[in-house]
DNA sequence: TACGCGTGGGC
DNA sequence: TGCCCAAGCGT
């Protein structure tokens, strides 16, 4: 193995695993392109066991890039509720729209062409380049690293853009130049299954004769990984302001993080501020209202992608002024069996949760 | 270019 | 329990 080149019986081994090994997904059972692609953009930065649902239901309630084109953005975002990177959906939403006026419904076939697509990056266009046109070339997902960090004994920081190119390169290298769907998939197969983030299989591994990260006993250090930012946490006053039997919901901006989605209103407690005192100024800041009746409600804690959050909600009657969205996109108020048609992120819906729990 | 962007599972 | 990680993209 030392001495001949390596990279021929690494092909054609790993094929000849995925031929046995290969998982049975959804989106492997469709030669759909649209289906393809939505399940691409519901595994960035998803484990497959996550996205199963959302895409069985997405499907059924969008079957086509028509239909998608055609729903309203709240609609979409109403199927994504609970999966995360909102900015997913609206980019796959506005990714519809132009494939229908650009491309007549049917999605490029290219990795160039798909790359143009909001949501679309390098990985994603190979990914369905690959698998849904028989395009060649490499996709480069978390597991590739992983498999070819290890395979090649890449030493390389995969989050730097440095590190992005040697693995880029040494991933072109192995895919096949024609059709390499099944090889993109069997090398990120390998990765999930088997080249685990921790504690790999390395006794199971088709490639376990030419790891070189095995033959010197070193899987485990690999891929290079970067020390985290610590994430900060903030104390947040959330308030469930109710009026006539309704309560009253923000929906945030396209722009901002959970963009699109509706909440409660409320704000981060600032140094030297009570959490009472946090509820009012917001509420006075967001909407211009004053409350009164303040009870406690809930307390929940809940992490985001990069800060931690400890929710107080309290629940309020309206005392004076009428609501305007001074920091929101807009306004409603409605019934607390209502509110299921609406998209809300985790952190509110474990507020919904008390509530309904509380008048049970 | 490094960082902002959600959530749930595994240990 | 707290931390790491997961089929990345956009800026």
């Amino acid at each position: 193995m030392s001495r001949t080149d390596p990279l021929p019986f690494i092909r054609r081994t790993l094929l000849a695993w995925y031929d046995r090994h290969s998982r049975d997904l959804p989106w492997r059972r469709t030669s759909d392109p649209y289906a393809i692609w939505v399940s691409e953009i519901m595994l960035q930065q998803t484990q497959v066991a996550t996205a199963i649902p959302y895409y069985e239901r997405f499907l059924k309630r969008f079957p086509t890039v028509e239909s998608l084109a055609r729903a309203r953005v709240s609609s979409v975002l109403k199927q994504w509720e609970g999966l995360g990177y909102y900015g997913r959906a609206r980019r796959l939403h506005e990714a519809a729209r132009l494939v229908v006026r650009d491309y007549g419904g049917r999605l490029p076939s290219s990795a160039e062409e798909l790359r143009r697509l909001p949501g679309v990056g390098r990985y994603t266009a190979g990914a369905i380049a690959s698998i849904a046109f028989g395009a060649g070339g490499a996709a480069l997902d978390g597991n590739v690293i992983r498999v070819l960090s290890r395979l090649m004994l890449l030493e390389d920081d995969p989050a730097t853009a440095q590190g992005q190119a040697v693995f880029w390169d040494w991933a072109e290298r192995l895919a096949p130049r024609r059709d390499s769907g099944l090889w993109n998939q069997a090398v990120m197969d390998l990765g999930a299954t088997v080249c685990t983030p921790r504690q790999p299989l390395c006794l199971l591994c088709p490639l376990g004769e030419a790891c070189r990260a095995r033959a010197d006993g070193r899987q485990n250090e690999l891929p290079a990984k970067t020390p985290r930012k610590a994430v900060p946490h903030y104390d947040v006053a959330v308030g469930v302001v109710f009026n006539d039997g309704k309560v009253l919901i923000d929906r945030r901006p396209a722009g901002a993080m959970l963009g699109g989605m509706w909440e409660f209103p409320g704000g981060k407690r600032l140094d030297g501020e009570t959490i009472e005192e946090c509820l009012h100024r917001e509420l006075r800041e967001e909407l211009g209202i004053t409350v009164g009746d303040v009870r406690p409600l809930v307390t929940t804690s809940h992490a985001y992608s990069h800060f931690r959050v400890t929710l107080h909600a309290f629940e309020c009657r309206l005392a004076t002024g009428r609501p305007r969205p001074l920091k929101s996109e807009c306004l409603a108020w409605v019934s607390p069996a209502e509110l299921d048609r609406y998209a809300f992120p985790r952190g509110s819906r474990k507020i919904i949760e008390a509530f309904r729990q509380r008048d049970r």
